[in-house]
DNA sequence: CCGCCTCGGTGACAGTGTCACAGAGCGCGG
DNA sequence: CCGCGCTCTGTGACACTGTCACCGAGGCGG
């Protein structure tokens, strides 16, 4: 993927900007690559800039005293990391990490660079508080699936999300139960369960998804 | 409660505000005044001004499709209801509601104001990031507690924690359930297993607290 | 006193989390 | 090619949690 010095133009609510703040949002910040598997930011690891994400994607996950992790949320291209901004202005750690799932491109905006931005322009304040909105329900979701939703129904939806238009998953239960906050375990007997349906084939490290749309009308039930 | 012109004195964040930009907060903002259990905003009421609460509680929970209900977390004297403003500036309805748990005095901003105030002051700007990140980590909490934690343990913490100080409880195991985004049935069980390890006594819509040092202890395992 | 509503208690059962352990798949060095 | 060690997956037993159906107790107003 190319970057242009137009990459603004990727960003729905960045579009509008006025011209001289584009032109100095462009120029102060840098574009910057990170391979797969960088801890972006996490505990320790105060996030220095508001990352843009050009290309690539982020999880977001927390891990808790007992070594138990859950993922939070996904941050794709076209989004942004805003829920860092929250610490990038204030003082407290993050309890959660951002990991790169794919090699990562963004735009790095310096917190100096983001405050003098929402102080200035409307619409950029427009486009982070709307970012924030977006990752707040995210979050509201989060907790209502947990607390109230059918582990069955849940990881059905996940294979699909994860899935997209591909038809198998390159993953281990292990990894599935972190995305859910459950354990191994109940992923296995869930993919068994699956299986005996006909709706999926495994083998190791690998799912095949044989039906999806029964997959799909579970997980709306 | 009185309330005077110099209520930003009692918001942490808020005592070093610049002068000229504390005497337009002060003078554009209302002190209103609702009773207890006065829905504040909710889905399809979205908030018009970010309230800073002088006096009282404010609830914030969530009620899914199928009725179920979940605490998310609440609002005290000193802080505000700032993950409202992400919904203030943005267009996306709230999924969640805010109710006065007490009568609630409170300082409502305009969302023009909020927006005028975000731009010009930086230490406003800092007030409402670090509110926040605050919040924010709240609801990590929650989603971590909800996920991995045992409920014989969230209960005897939120036990401790609505009773403050005092020895009784005046709530419904109903209630305590919503807290917990678990079911009646569950309390009920816990509570009367508390009952027998002589650490509650219950009657009808009251909970005493016998050993609170026991509670608490639970709570930290 | 009676009727009605809310609150709390209970048993049965299904779903989920935990633990211990076994076996299968796979890469790597010998 | 074999064997070793690692990760990944399967399984049974059991405890904890959520759901359902139902009942009795407490409390209020007529």
């Amino acid at each position: 993927m190319t970057t242009t010095q137009t990459w603004t133009a990727r960003f729905k609510g960045l579009s509008r900007l006025e011209k001289d703040i584009r032109d100095r949002l462009e120029s102060q910040s840098r574009i910057v690559t990170v391979p797969a598997g960088t801890v972006i930011f996490g505990p320790g690891k105060a996030p220095e800039n508001l990352m843009l994400l050009l290309d690539g994607s982020v999880r977001v996950q927390q891990v808790n005293e007992a070594g138990r992790e859950i993922v939070l949320y996904r941050v794709q291209a076209g989004e942004s990391c805003v829920l860092t901004t929250a610490c990038l202005l204030a003082y407290e750690d993050y309890s959660a990490e951002g990991v790169a799932e794919t090699q990562v491109q963004a735009a790095a905006i310096p917190r100096g660079v983001f405050d003098k931005l929402i102080a200035e322009s409307p619409v950029f304040r427009t486009f982070v508080f709307q970012a924030y909105s977006r990752r707040i329900t995210d979050l509201f979701h989060v907790i209502d699936e947990i607390a109230f939703q059918r582990m069955d129904i849940r990881l059905a939806h996940k294979l699909v999300e994860l899935a997209g238009t591909a038809d198998e998953l390159r993953t281990t239960h292990q990894l599935l139960s972190v995305e859910l906050g459950t354990a191994r375990e109940v992923v296995s007997r869930q993919l068994a369960e699956f299986q005996r349906r006909g709706w999926v084939e495994q083998s190791r490290g690998r799912i095949a998804l044989l039906d999806k749309d029964a997959l799909a009308n579970l997980a709306e039930a």
